[in-house]
DNA sequence: CGTAAAATTGATCTGTCTCAACGTGGGTGG
DNA sequence: CCACCCACGTTGAGACAGATCAATTTTACG
């Protein structure tokens, strides 16, 4: 398989050839991790950089009273916290949803990647747009019903997935359980599995074991609200001035 | 007035003279904007980072239905967005609430501060906590009732004005309108409305007129779950090893 | 196969919304 | 400097999206 990564970085930059063997080094070894696991915890200090290569992960934090709240899905390609150098104890926690092949970078590795102009940049995009995606979910929760909400998620994963060759058309496995997109979307599991249907019904998408189909993406989207810019593709080739 | 950048920054890190009078060149001739005005829009291309000194602004996204919402408030010492460099169009806008002072820094002047390391580590951590933040919000938003998210943009909103010397105590000024509350949390301006007079008749507040005093911190804490952690104060002189 | 986790269904309850009206205070023009 | 006015805050009543509780069915897997 190809690089996901290198895949990922260049909807965004062009990378040299030494840049993507870097990537590829960096990918080598990934470990195996099943499905539920916490990979770092909140209050811990982050020693290594987490890389996703295949699997669910995500991004939680528990309240005192129990209830578990998913801020942010982490897909292959995507990174878990760059701030190694800079906050010293995890305000979350991350852990697996399904099984995953994960890479911990430790901060030499990181420091080698940022040494790369292009790289660093194109690093730099990535946690961009996951701060991007952060706000888009805020606005999500906030400001949308419980079956714009999950319809929004889903384009949003076509999208995401997509940029690393793992959605096949409007197809996708989405290994994850409907209690847990009910702690992503603030709503109860007995809810969300309404909400699909609904969306079964309207002949929107069909969800099965988990591979999903989008059966009218331009339907969903419209339905979601969808708009795909805070996704920042296609912004490719940013050739603003140097900033190095 | 001693400059509040350079006190936020030092929660973080210890600047040297020059540092600072970076800072203060920075901050000079500010300018006046009146309330509800947008600084900058969703879809145009950010050409300087806005520098709030005074009065509160925030990040907000239209819905197609008209509805907004607000996703950050800035309060003075908080940067729009360093991402002037990488990404080519707001994916969201930038207003003011209340009448602000407001300085727009040109890209070169970016650049200055980030050549020295101090000031890069400074903003970098600006911008990691604005993103936990967020993260804390949509918890907020996807895990609390209306009572405890009210209660806990309170703490935040303490903690963060504290920071940049604008909290007397448990005193601030809140200079917004409940309404727009209400586009924060996702609610109705009339819910926001019973919800404050309930923190008001448990003695936990009382706000008139745009001024707050929390009444009692402790139980206002305990009652919404507020964990200040994700605001990363105390983490100073982070003695991780150089990155540069 | 057997068993536990996940999905589904039904009934009821409640937090929050919507609509609609009314009160109020601070800014402004006469 | 007063009176008006409009944005903001407040109140009440009724509606509804989504929660909760409690089974029951289906699926995945050892």
């Amino acid at each position: 398989m190809a690089n996901l990564l290198t895949r990922k970085l260049e909807a965004f930059v062009s990378l040299s050839d030494a840049d993507k063997r870097l990537l590829d080094d960096v990918a080598r070894r990934p470990r195996l991790v099943g499905a539920r696991e916490d990979l770092i915890r909140e209050g811990e200090d982050p020693a290594d950089v987490y890389l996703i290569l295949e699997g669910f992960a995500c991004r939680y934090k528990m309240l005192a009273d129990g209830r578990r709240h998913i801020m942010a899905y982490l897909v292959p390609g995507d990174f878990g916290d760059l701030h190694v150098f800079i906050l010293k104890a995890m305000d979350h926690s991350l852990a697996t949803l399904s099984p995953c092949r994960v890479v911990a970078l430790p901060r030499p590795r990181i420091l080698e990647m940022f040494e790369r102009p292009v790289l660093a940049r194109a690093l730099w995009w990535c946690s961009l747009v996951d701060e991007a995606v952060l706000r888009e979910w805020l606005v999500n929760i906030g400001a949308r019903t419980a079956e714009e909400r999950v319809a929004h998620l889903l384009c949003e994963l076509l999208l995401r997935l997509r940029t690393v060759g793992l959605a096949d058309g409007t197809t996708y496995e989405l290994p994850i359980t409907q209690a847990e997109i009910a702690d992503t979307m603030g709503l109860s599991h007995v809810h969300v599995n309404r909400v699909l249907q609904r969306l079964r019904r309207e002949k929107l998408i069909s969800l099965k074991s988990g591979s999903l189909v989008i059966l009218d993406l331009a339907r969903l989207k419209t339905f979601a609200g969808f708009n795909p810019n805070y996704l920042h593709l296609g912004e490719r080739n940013g050739s603003h001035e140097a900033w190095h």
